[in-house]
DNA sequence: TTAGGAGGCGCGATTATTCACATTGCCCCC
DNA sequence: GGGGGCAATGTGAATAATCGCGCCTCCTAA
């Protein structure tokens, strides 16, 4: 009980300390780059205590998996259901940025997993995915949309904002060099709000197909 | 003289044979998780051999790299220079996305550098991406584009319909599960111009800021 | 005292790289 | 024309490092 509800960090156990480590390194390098020993390094214990935690490498990545996928959607199903206006659809994309803004792994370990494959791949596009194209963010329509409603790119254009996202965090390093400014600083984070919103809007407001 | 212009296809050199194996599989696994042993297996001889041809793993990189570069500078010079008109801009996104179609690999292999870092990552980014920065993409005026001129937004958008085009075929088993289409077939290469086309021109043609 | 958790040791597999060696094709000279 | 180098290119064996992982011991807190 001494360190319950103290102070603000509750000291986290060290399967969380692992987990914390496991999801930075196989973030960074993918799931076959990653040694258990870089991630027991960065804990501070040798890599055989690792399985005092987890069964093995590979259970140590579905447990890294599952626990971003349910940081991930927690914010997400609160935004599911009702009429989808305009607004709605950029609430929704702006919760998306700022998750990933907050914590960039998630997208990284999706990068490498879409790349070169590796564990559990199928299931974790399907839940990420999969919700999306199901619980109505296919179908926005209703406030005239001409872009997507009658050319049949809907799910391709769902696709494309979705990269946007998550393309910005797996390519950090090329913002930060060409723009010259962190790319998770809170100024970056507005600049790339206002681009997306910005983008969004031309697409609601766009009608017709005057030649190009 | 028996096999200089007889057929189409002119035998590689077992270096090119190196070169087309290691390309694909650091595209697909990246530069650390590459083994030499399996580009050689592919190629069909043994690892030691291939430092007949390269001085070793990262001269092979390096090797694969350049020739890639090489690859997709030359169809973009000739579209340097000039005024940028809407109809430009258009042309290069589309070269660009042909291009990647038709070779997804360079957007690999930097997505693979972006997140893990790696040999010359920061070389690959600078061939890559400093020239849009400077020979005047970065300067698409003239037209009366609302959305870039006057909210210094224009470098995120340049890399933003970038990342549209690269992610794409670094997403590609995503899209392939998702859309339950082959993302390399032709159907799939027109329907991805058309959404980038729409998103264009809606770009172009969206002016002022009416409440969201 | 007891059980959880950390460390040390080490096995077996894989990796990049080196080296000694066999084979091949080619040029040159007798 | 035959044979002696010779460079190019392949091979298997060997090396040192690293990896995932199992085993066993010891410490320590309850």
């Amino acid at each position: 009980m001494e360190n319950s509800a103290t102070s603000t960090p509750p000291v986290p156990s060290t399967s969380d300390r692992i987990l914390d480590a496991a999801e930075d390194i196989f973030a960074e390098k993918g799931y076959s780059a990653t040694s258990l020993g870089d991630v027991a390094d960065r804990v501070g214990i040798r890599s055989p205590s690792l399985y005092n935690h987890f069964k093995n490498k590979e259970a140590l990545y579905e447990a890294v998996l599952e626990r971003l996928l349910a940081d991930f959607s927690a914010p997400l199903v609160e935004l599911e259901g009702g009429p989808l206006t305009s607004e709605r659809v950029f609430r929704w994309l702006e919760t998306i940025v700022r998750q990933h803004h907050g914590n960039p792994n998630l997208a990284r370990l999706l990068q490498h997993a879409a790349l070169s494959g590796g564990p559990h791949t199928n299931e974790l596009i399907d839940r990420l995915f999969r919700p999306m194209f199901e619980s109505g963010a296919d179908k926005i329509v209703g406030e005239g949309i001409t872009l997507i409603e009658n050319t049949g790119l809907q799910p391709w254009a769902v696709m494309a904002f979705n990269n946007l996202v998550m393309s910005y965090v797996t390519m950090a390093p090329m913002y930060r060099d060409l723009l010259g400014q962190d790319p998770f600083s809170e100024e970056a984070l507005e600049n790339q709000l206002k681009l997306i919103k910005t983008l969004l809007r031309a697409v609601f407001e766009y009608k017709g197909d005057p030649p190009l």
